[in-house]
DNA sequence: CGGCTATAGTACGACCCGTACTATACAGAT
DNA sequence: ATCTGTATAGTACGGGTCGTACTATAGCCG
């Protein structure tokens, strides 16, 4: 059971193995063109986190793995706080490309405390309410952040499209919640 | 960021310290009554990996933390293989009842790398598809289940409904795609 | 220029994770 | 009886991840 699935099930190969995070940092960096760890944190979480969650000491560590690695080269900023700033190198451009445009995918993996209460005999309702507050809250967040790239610069195309599954996931997992609660309600109150 | 959510994100006080995998192995032991590790992991991998990942290394430690909270009390099998079997205590069952009855949740996180790939430019049709594959093989697999669990012993209630809602989820997630691909065969071929 | 808040990180130890390996049970073949 | 293959039932280990807590600079408002 592979909770922390990568690129390969680890090849074993060591500095070269790649995950889902650095396949997030390099990806960003395409995007955005050579970045400070910072700019990359604040992309991060207002993108990819949605759909693949990375701890911010993670994320600063993950640069420094993919210089060793040589997917990225460093320099350092020549004034103020002298920040590092890390590029695309041909190597990590060509892994890029390879992963993205490779078919193979590690299952999805979801982490709901909802369903495991519920599978523990908790009762759904309050359950369901919370989560329908939650996704309420996402989708807003997402149309935002959608509003926020509505240019047609096609280089942003699969930012838009990732954002638009998102925002159809959440609607979906809340039309279904609210059906749910507005079935219980009537049925409890016949 | 909080990508391991437990139940309080982390109070500091120690080995009284309970994760989500904490309480799926609490419920199992309510659950099947006492057990040994293994039969805990069987029971894991039938239901509730589905909605909360747990390696097997990590869940075979996760006993024996428990017991040093006095979660979880253990007893030596006589002959045999000598194997430990593990009961819930007072304060576990205590720890159990609050965790289930509070309304708290941590957010529900996904790790999805089809998203991934789209957002980083990559073709959403043969992803889908993949996709669809793997929600059409998950659903036999959770409708198997349901099947198995078919009595009406309310301890199972619980059980029963976390089934209906993964069954729920994956047929909900694979319309969606299908639709998706669906319209793109259409408006590929006017 | 002094204090406040937001920004931009680092330190660190506990824990998690995946790989690889070990070891026992049991069934059927010899 | 024992061999040998397969499923069962784990342990060992080291690198990676995580959350908490802390530091430090920047910009703003008075």
């Amino acid at each position: 059971m592979n909770v922390n699935p990568g690129l390969p099930p680890t090849n074993g190969d060591d500095a070269t193995r790649l995950t889902g995070t650095s396949f997030a940092v390099l990806t960003l960096i395409e995007l955005l063109g050579p970045s400070t760890p910072y700019d990359l944190k604040q992309a991060l979480e207002r993108s990819i986190a949605n759909f693949w969650m990375v701890p911010h000491t993670t994320f600063y560590a993950e640069p420094t793995r993919l210089v060793k690695g040589s997917f990225l080269s460093e320099q350092q900023e020549a004034g103020g706080r002298r920040r590092k700033v890390y590029s695309l190198t041909d190597a990590g451009r060509d892994a890029l490309d390879r992963w993205r445009s490779s078919p193979e995918l590690t299952p999805p993996q979801l982490r709901e405390e909802g369903v495991l209460k519920i599978f523990a005999g908790g009762d759904p309702i309050p359950i369901f309410r919370e989560r329908c507050d939650w996704h309420r809250a996402k989708l807003a967040e997402l149309e935002g952040y959608l509003e926020a790239v509505s240019g047609d610069d096609p280089a942003w195309n699969g930012v838009r499209s990732s954002l638009q599954v998102g925002v159809a996931y959440n609607r979906m997992m809340l039309e279904a919640m609210e059906r749910f609660l507005e079935s219980q309600a009537a049925s409890g109150t016949p």
